[in-house]
DNA sequence: GACATCATGTACTGTGTAGTACACATTACC
DNA sequence: GGTAATGTGTACTACACAGTACATGATGTC
């Protein structure tokens, strides 16, 4: 957990709730289907972040990228899971391939799968 | 789990046995430090498949691939995640790309990835 | 045919996960 | 200034995970 997760909703929820008062903790844990309490906690980090469903709910709500906040949990999403466990040998060669590779080089890649003739 | 992670480890392991009494189930399980009546229940899939460690000892006390060996247990090597949490946006949407791709072109791009000049 | 080795059945356990339930003190509103 | 909403502390819980411990019965081997 490099950059904590607790603390970036937190930040997130109250930004929000500068215009809407309906971005309370309390409120928005109601929303999300969770305890107050747990989300508290979960905000100022005394617990570890949600499951998945929670974290996706959480992203919706506060309109934040959900990989992004579930990378920050310290999890990848199930969804991309099961594709890569679709083909393991293929999909592991390839990320460990690019993980070595700089930003830019990943990102062009990104960008010729999308409207290249793959 | 599409093919059983069990029953394809017994396989395995049976068939080592055939050149080698070392692969018996006790002998196996001593080796990767498990108890045997665990390993049996495991390879008969009366149990969960083992954690990510176990299952990589398993992989190679038997000289398989450890990512098949965890795509078969339903999970993805912690290796991999990390580096997709790395770049969550980024890979996210890469392996979003090419999960609707035919093996074939996920193939080629990473021979690409693999020798080209990124 | 005794002894070792084997596979497996039954019962149990410690640790982690993902929360709930509720009380309490504080703050905001009308 | 009462009441309504808010954030948080404490205690507890249900369930899953990843096994261990030990006994039993079968098999093989010398």
């Amino acid at each position: 957990m490099q950059v904590a997760f607790g603390p970036y909703v937190r930040q997130r929820r109250e930004q929000l709730r500068e215009r809407d008062p309906r971005y309370s903790v309390r409120q928005v844990a109601h929303r999300i289907s969770v305890e107050p309490s747990y989300l508290s906690k979960v905000e100022r980090g005394e617990v570890a972040p949600p499951s998945e469903s929670t974290i996706l709910k959480l992203a919706e709500e506060l309109g934040a990228d959900p990989d992004v906040l579930l990378a920050m949990a310290g999890k990848v999403s199930s969804d991309l899971q099961e594709a890569i466990r679709a083909r393991p040998e293929l999909f592991a060669a390839l990320i460990r391939e690019l993980k070595r590779m700089p930003e830019k080089a990943v990102l062009r890649l990104v960008r010729e799968v999308r409207d290249g003739d793959w």
